[in-house]
DNA sequence: ACTAAGTTGCAAGT
DNA sequence: ACTTGCAACTTAGT
């Protein structure tokens, strides 16, 4: 990789914000140079426009470069509905550990190397700062929840010792906390409005960042468990679970997602390589059914991790548009596509609860079921919809699909047609997807269920018709439900309704080899619109404000509804007969 | 009170 | 490929 060499990277050192915590400045006293430094990496896992190493490297005698495997993360959990952790599907798992290995890689080009220490990260790091006497500490300042309650413990250790602590932004385009200040210290809720506030990037034009060509080496370690990089089976994953994954892929599927930089930037130049397909990108417009060829870059596991980095991916996209004629812009353009993830991250940190509907003050109140085998069914993509299970599938094998197959999905779960809870959905997404980012995910769950930013309950995405515009004879659902590979294609997104002979003769049973559709599309989203109505307008008459007890008795009356209409059609039809 | 705008719905018409 | 009717939401701004 080459990267023009700054002369200077001072605008990391003053793009400090008020909002944020005290000690996300330095505290360092005067100190001498030569010291020991240590660079935590947690996301940011790259070299390249990376100022918190830069800063970690800059006068230092030893560089301490550490990973921690925290348990919360990556401990096996054998109860969870699929291989992994109870947070993390093995595909993003074993993403992530490629990513630490080709980091390590790296690292030892520079004359480095990468610490992978165990533990929970706050007590780990507060026990090597004291062992290795570390006096400047560096990590990528992180907005996730998780991260800033990790953060505080770390931070205020360090300041009581005396320790200089550099956290810059450098995850997104934007520092959240200034785009909330600029804004009266609300978040923007609408992306026009954010776009507006954003503006360009302070340093758009300027040289990103060094091209680091050495490192500080690694100081002594002590007799401290220190490890390389574990393999999936080290970290306790059975081979059963491995062999699973791997024998439902492809290998070729596996390797669209392979971790790490060097992966991260191999990919970047591929698909900035066509300047036309750059220029008139239009998100609505790709195909979400492609999986030969996926309709966009890919490149959002490499974001998640910060493999790759937004800033530099977007100045390479600003360069392209540069030399043509014409461009798309946001939101659909692909610079739009970043900027979307600078504005879920914004409104997230700037939202308490932004992960749950209670105490979520953006989040309208809805009285969702609590229908677990409807969610099981959709989890374990046996809806009886092709298109949904088909999409299902591609989640649980590749970690991703198209964001137009994520609406489908989630529109299907909630609003849709099962009026599931976003929050059940979210959790299993943020399981299985290798890119899922804790802003991202929840934000676009908000969307979809319209419980925030979107309120057209009405617009409801067909699981039938949806997908036949892009691919009318089903090749999508044939490579991911083989078991319909068979089914002609004018039943293959409706294969209740194809005829027995037509079934045999596809060797595919409705009911037997394949489920029968677990609702009436027709019928469930009209009721979910009704639903959607009625919690509408409890939440304007409370003015947001619905209680728990509310939420019941809207519930009740829904379940009694339902009842009531039951009875009312098995009456029409004694009366038929 | 009213208007305008809001990432990407569907089905039917041209 | 583009328009339209459908039934109609919210939030922000005037």
């Amino acid at each position: 990789m080459r990267f023009s060499p700054s002369l200077s990277s001072s605008h990391y050192f003053t793009r400090f914000s008020s909002l944020s915590l005290p000690s996300y400045t330095s505290t360092s006293p005067s100190m001498a140079s030569g010291s020991n430094s240590l660079m935590w990496f947690r996301k940011g896992l790259r070299i390249h426009d990376n100022p918190a190493l830069e800063y970690a490297a800059k006068g230092s005698n030893y560089l301490y470069p550490v990973f921690v495997i925290d348990p919360h993360y990556m401990e096996p959990d054998p109860t969870a509905f699929s291989p992994g952790s109870a947070h993390a599907g093995l595909n993003r798992i074993r993403f992530l550990l490629e990513s630490l290995v080709d980091l390590d890689y790296s690292l030892q080009k520079l004359g480095s190397s990468l610490l992978v220490l165990k533990g929970e990260p706050s007590e780990v790091l507060i026990r090597f700062l004291k062992e290795w006497d570390i006096r400047k500490l560096c990590f990528e300042y992180d907005t996730d929840p998780y991260y800033q309650a990790l953060d505080i413990k770390v931070k205020n250790y360090a300041s009581v010792a005396g320790i200089e602590i550099f956290s810059p932004v450098s995850h997104t385009l934007f520092d959240p906390a200034d785009i909330i200040q600029k804004n009266g210290g609300r978040p923007p809720l609408s992306y026009q409005s954010f776009l507006k506030l954003a503006g360009q990037p302070s340093w758009a034009s300027s040289p990103l960042s060094t091209m680091i060509s050495w490192l500080p080496p690694v100081g002594n370690v002590g007799n401290c468990e220190i490890s390389k990089v574990p393999t999936i089976k080290e970290l306790g994953y059975e081979d059963i679970q491995l062999n699973s994954v791997r024998r439902i892929c492809v290998q070729d599927e596996l390797t669209l997602f392979k971790g790490g930089e060097s992966q991260a930037l191999k990919k970047l130049r591929e698909s900035i390589k066509n300047k036309d397909w750059v220029a008139n990108f239009e998100k609505p417009k790709g195909d979400p059914s492609a999986f030969v060829t996926t309709a966009t870059t890919t490149l959002s596991p490499y974001l998640k991790f910060g493999c790759l980095s937004s800033r530099y991916f977007y100045q390479c996209i600003q360069d392209v548009q540069k030399n043509v004629k014409r461009h798309t812009l946001p939101p659909v353009s692909l610079l739009g596509q970043l900027l979307w993830r600078d504005f879920f991250y914004t409104v997230a940190f700037g939202t308490p609860n932004f992960d749950q509907m209670k105490g979520n003050r953006m989040c309208k109140q809805i009285p969702w079921n609590n229908d677990d085998e409807l969610l099981a069914a959709w989890r374990d993509a046996r809806t009886g919809f092709p298109w949904i299970d088909a999409i299902m599938v591609q989640l649980r094998k590749w970690g991703w699909m198209h964001h137009l197959a994520r609406h489908c999905v989630a529109c299907f779960l909630t609003r849709g047609d099962l009026f599931v809870h976003w929050e059940k959905g979210r959790d299993v997404f943020e399981r299985l997807l290798i890119d899922s980012d804790w802003a991202i995910n929840n934000g676009n769950w908000l969307w979809l269920s319209c419980s925030s930013f979107f309120y057209q309950y009405n617009r409801i995405y067909s699981p039938i018709s949806f997908g036949k515009k892009y691919d009318p004879s089903g090749n999508y659902i044939r490579h991911f439900l083989p078991v319909l590979k068979d089914m002609p294609k004018e039943y293959i997104y409706e294969p209740w309704s194809a005829p027995l002979s037509v079934q045999t003769q596809a060797k595919c049973i409705i009911g037997k080899d394949y489920p029968k559709p677990v609702v009436s599309h027709d019928t469930a989203s009209k009721e979910c619109k009704r639903k959607l109505a009625e919690a509408y307008e409890l939440n304007k008459k409370l003015n947001g404000l619905v209680s728990d007890e509310d939420l019941r008795k809207l519930r009740r009356k829904f379940e009694e509804d339902q009842s009531e209409e039951s009875k009312s059609k098995r009456q029409k039809q004694k009366l038929i007969d």
